[in-house]
DNA sequence: AATTAGATTAAACGCATGTTTAAATCATGC
DNA sequence: GCATGATTTAAACATGCGTTTAATCTAATT
């Protein structure tokens, strides 16, 4: 009756609480194994490395996700006329499709992904191209489509000033929710920020 | 004739570019000293620990960049009417101001700007927050006055977003523009970078 | 020229990390 | 119920880090 888990599980969920808390390099795999309550030599007898670990942690959720993102994307494709903030909108289906791994997984997923980006992690960036690439380019296409005034050069900035934007939210994320609701006195939610990261990220790509 | 330069300065000029260019954590002392042509032991001698060395390191372009900025903002002040993307773009004379540390002072500064805040460095926020709290605090009521229209919550987070943005396309910067480059087959210079940023941060952070 | 305070040096310290080893334990199929 | 392969375990390994030590060198002062 201990063990109703398995070893990978209970390192997965360790592992991936820590990391969206700290980040993959703050986190050291002694810490993992004590909290999912496994021997040390575990992580690399079932995953390899840790990268390996930290990739296992990371496909969990995108599996989930961009399967679904790729859904709501085709969805949009076919409506007369495509609207930036509409296109943003999309996203939140997929995220809260996440619920489905953990209760958390929103949260977790978009933390994790802002220090896989923030973080100097290239065998994720490579991961995740080789993966979804194709879904991250139908994006692109259907922003092209929502925005013809922006050339080529502008709609490439802008789009990683939103994903810097969006990956900053989250990593500083439980920090600034703290300042926030000591600041404003009220509870503050994860899908708050992303309620209020949507028109600003719309109205900065939109601009002329 | 070897050594015209002193030690510390050595060790300055060393540890900006390798901090700037791979982040605080990354960088080691033997790093830094390797590359200085000095001692392991001398970063200590000097500024007694690697916190204190990478405070020195962004002082040097604080103390010249945070008084411009100051002017930047007064005599924004003194204008009828303030425009979000005007003050914005006052950034760019203290950013200029810069090359009087080093010709690429204003990439390197805003490079490292990028990382004190993606890593963890909480002794810089503190450290910022105390020699030039007041600074800041001026820019967020001109911002505040450019944009009645938004309230303190929306106010706070699209500061963030905007913190984001700018970060992360500094942080990443090197890897974007070399993309950027063999993608637009034209040299794209960090100046640049700045010029896309200013009017998406204008438009995300106007956006009713 | 001797003294002395400051600067530099090579070496070691203590600690934490990811990984590997080899023995012990467990579970499963015959 | 035993043999076998998978799993778990404690311990050690190799490496890199920031920091400290104590000896040596340098240069200015008396």
């Amino acid at each position: 009756m201990a063990a109703r888990i398995s070893t990978q599980k209970k390192i997965l969920n360790a592992a991936e609480m820590l990391f969206s808390r700290d980040g993959f390099e703050q986190t050291s795999l002694r810490q993992i194994t004590q909290e999912a309550g496994v021997n040390l030599a575990s992580v690399n007898y079932h995953f390899g490395s840790k990268k390996a670990l930290i990739q296992a942690v990371m496909a969990r959720y995108l599996v989930i996700f961009m399967p679904v993102l790729e859904e709501q994307l085709q969805q949009a494709e076919q409506q007369s006329e495509l609207k930036t903030e509409e296109l943003f909108k999309r996203f939140k289906i997929p995220l809260a499709k996440l619920t489905e791994v953990n209760k958390q997984g929103p949260d977790i997923f978009l933390r994790l992904l802002g220090f896989a980006y923030s973080e100097i992690q290239g065998h994720l960036r490579k991961y995740t191209q080789q993966e979804f690439g194709g879904v991250l380019q139908h994006l692109l296409a259907l922003l092209k489509r929502a925005n013809p005034h922006l050339d080529e050069q502008q709609m490439f900035w802008r789009l990683h000033f939103i994903l810097g934007a969006a990956v900053f939210a989250q990593v500083s994320g439980q920090a600034l929710i703290e300042i926030a609701q000591s600041e404003f006195n009220e509870k503050v939610e994860a899908q708050d920020v992303i309620d209020q990261l949507i028109p600003f990220v719309s109205g900065g790509l939109e601009e002329a």
